[in-house]
DNA sequence: AATGCGTTCCCGCGTTTGCGGGATTGGCGT
DNA sequence: ACGCCAATCCCGCAAACGCGGGAACGCATT
């Protein structure tokens, strides 16, 4: 059986790590190097004249536009290309930055070429390949920007109260949406701030987007 | 060289699965499986009389206390411990709930025994075993919770300002902390309003927090 | 010199809020 | 049957807010 070859773009500045990575790619099985490119500029130029690729291996520290920013101009573009994100950057800010983007891996340049081949298969068939440091950072990020979730006891009536409030409401425009009386929605509001223990909508509004309670 | 046995827990309650598991993890190399429990509740009981593992192995549909509640306790007790849940499940909201309570990995049960034990060194080794699926669950995730990061041109001092209101405080309170006039801050109020185009510092601290403006 | 903008300060007025008091209904559990 | 609590409604008042005006200074650009 004879596969079909995965066509793959570089684009990283660096020539002599370019033109490494090109060649051991193009002598790798079922991988062919059909472009490479020293910037992103490049690149992007590219894709008017040439055919895409399935995969792109991208640099962040790029002359010019970075990596990081055109990320999210190739995903625009090529929605079903996997971009793999090869660097020696590892951190937080650049990775974030890279997945925000729709990077669909991240690579460190220290990699061995079967792996990073490995990578790209893995990639298109739906995958995430990440370094493992890296992507225990991304776990631990995500926990950290994960939501505490208090729980604070807020009933139905008060959690809609309180996604009125969030959206900028007075509360007559809250007693309005929700037909209720002016005083009804008063009393209410009173409950959600002895629950959430502050004594302003602000800081109420604060502390429901803070802890995710909306 | 004769490394070290890697002592393992498996908590699951299906008696069948976690023999099978418990015994070839036994016969591979390097490793001891050192306590398989049918129950979170009998695991952290445990932890009281029994020598701790390095890793613990854990479903998520367990009776009594999930697998998900879990994670936080057994990780505030053992912070050490790599906790590597192993599921048949893999919807978001159960990835990301694993996640945010620390979980190292997060593998299907469809998973060979010897990719199990490659992943167990790899979660000790600082890394972060996924399934590949589950990897690209956890980057798209990130992504859609990512920020918009809206930029609406203010300056620092209304940045000053915008971070006082969403901790609560009053014109009065931001005047008196950032030693400023009541009529100045009503001022920069009046542009970061403007700027944010709402009409009311509820909407402005929604705002700010949606789109990561603090 | 002129223009624009950020920062600072001030007045007044009508609206909204926070909170002190209440009251009534209906469901749920023991 | 009784209490508990969520949910609904009401009054009044001091404080805070939103917004309409305004003015002044410095600093950079044109």
């Amino acid at each position: 059986m004879t596969e079909p070859r995965i066509e793959v773009w570089l684009i990283e500045d660096n020539a002599t790590f370019r033109r490494a990575v090109s060649r051991a790619l193009g002598q790798t099985a079922g991988f062919a190097c059909t472009g490479d490119f020293g910037s992103a500029e490049q690149a992007l130029a590219a894709l008017k004249t040439q055919p895409i690729p399935q995969a792109i291996l991208l640099d962040v520290g790029l002359p010019g536009m970075s990596g990081l920013e055109v990320i999210p101009r190739l995903r625009e573009r090529l929605p079903a290309v996997a971009v793999i994100v090869l660097t020696v950057f590892e951190d937080d800010d650049k990775i974030f930055r890279a997945i925000c983007g729709g990077a669909a891996g991240y690579l460190l340049k220290t990699s061995p070429i079967d792996e990073i081949a490995h990578s790209i298969r893995e990639a298109l068939a739906g995958g995430a390949p990440m370094n493992a440091r890296i992507a225990r950072r991304v776990l631990d990020m995500f926990a950290r920007l994960a939501p505490p979730r208090g729980d604070y006891g807020l009933t139905a009536r008060e959690q809609e109260i309180m996604e009125a409030m969030v959206q900028g409401k007075t509360k007559k425009e809250i007693a309005a949406v929700l037909d209720l009386s002016f005083h009804t929605v008063d009393s209410h509001l009173r409950n959600i701030y002895r629950k959430l223990e502050v004594n302003t909508r602000t800081g109420a509004v604060a502390k429901a987007l803070k802890e995710k309670l909306v």
